[in-house]
DNA sequence: TTAGCGTCCGACCGATCGGACGCTAAGCTG
DNA sequence: CAGCTTAGCGTCCGATCGGTCGGACGCTAA
């Protein structure tokens, strides 16, 4: 029942390397990156604590590692959904559609995994914090020149701050997290489509 | 020292049991409930852990009491302050703004108490993540009447969908919250202002 | 064939966790 | 005064935390 093959190649350990990630974004979405311990994540792949932290070295570098995994993830299931859609507003419109999707689908077992990184580690200080800052202004970046963009060739009102958008979009966003994981209500996705019509002139 | 004196009346029992909530819905605030730890509690307070812990008799009905408190104190810093105003939209908006102003004066160091325990406990089960939900529920509640009570009095459009409302009300808080915990952005209370004007007919 | 490297394991470390237990000492009641 | 209640302390416990260390094993290059 061992998850983890007992092969001892360098290509192995690759791949040995790659399925403690996997579920370590799967227990840290769920238990926080805090939550996220070595003996039991070990325990889990049927390996040693220290065969798991050879590959990392500290718990630390164990959650940037995962920190990273869960951003290759949700490059994967949200902006990598809509290569090829047109710039400004419907890529715009593509992109929230795929981030709503995202979280009905349930990409992460315990919902937005930077949500709720940000939530365990926004008062704190130290790389931790910081990666996860870095993925989300990425990630806000990311939509915020969207938002320019459409505003620029007319798409959206002239006025259009687009702050304020990035402001109201992520709030829609969070607001359809918070109902999803506290209240299960699975009419929650249509209430967010519908903000979000309403935010891009739907 | 010590931050608790030594009498031992029944009174001051009760005084040493107030201490102990206020600095743990700091304390937990900040490090989560589940980080609010008995030794660090006690030792912050110049008590021992046994003699914390005799005033609630396990950890569990600590955070229960910590989640009450704090759900005190948010009653007191937000619907505490709108009484007097009139009902309908005149206190749906009071209120909103009086929830705004406890995120931005920081009520509790760590950001909002109930959205950091709705991301620590919203994949758990027991009586914590009842007590967390049930708190929020009944705030919902709260709004819920207003909304309700603005839209038959024809303060807001007929066609009000109150739970749709409510949704994007919620966003923009949890926004608000994102943005000054991670971004420290002095601008966003500004954004959530402008945000519940528009949603409110401003 | 063999030396070296990298992967992984089992044993072990000090620290800290939640919690149990018995005790002291002070206030209340008779 | 005696006797009961109880707030709080000191000590101890098993479990678990992150992390270290020596060695076993297999692959690869010489």
């Amino acid at each position: 029942m061992s998850g983890v093959s007992p092969r001892r190649s360098a290509t192995e350990a690759r791949h040995t390397r790659s399925v403690i990630l996997d579920r370590g974004v799967e227990v840290a979405s769920v238990e926080g990156l805090e939550g996220l311990t070595i003996g039991r994540l070990a325990a889990d792949l049927g390996m040693s604590k220290s065969g798991l932290l050879g590959h990392f070295g500290s718990k630390e570098v164990l959650q940037l590692a995962v920190i990273d995994t869960a951003a290759g993830i949700f490059g994967q299931e949200v902006p990598g959904r809509v290569t090829g859609v047109e710039s400004g507003l419907p890529r715009l419109r593509a992109l929230c559609s795929a981030w709503v999707s995202y979280l009905e689908r349930g990409v992460f077992p315990g919902g937005c995994f930077f949500t709720a990184a940000v939530a365990e580690f926004d008062d704190r200080e130290g790389p931790v914090r910081d990666a996860i800052a870095g993925m989300v202004a990425v990630w806000r970046r990311d939509l915020m020149i969207q938002i320019r963009l459409a505003t620029s060739v007319g798409e959206l009102p002239a006025d259009t701050d687009a702050d304020q958008l990035m402001f109201e979009l992520y709030g829609v966003l969070l607001s359809l997290n918070h109902s999803l994981r506290l209240d299960r209500d699975n009419k929650a996705g249509d209430r967010a489509r519908r903000a979000i019509a309403r935010l891009l002139g739907g």
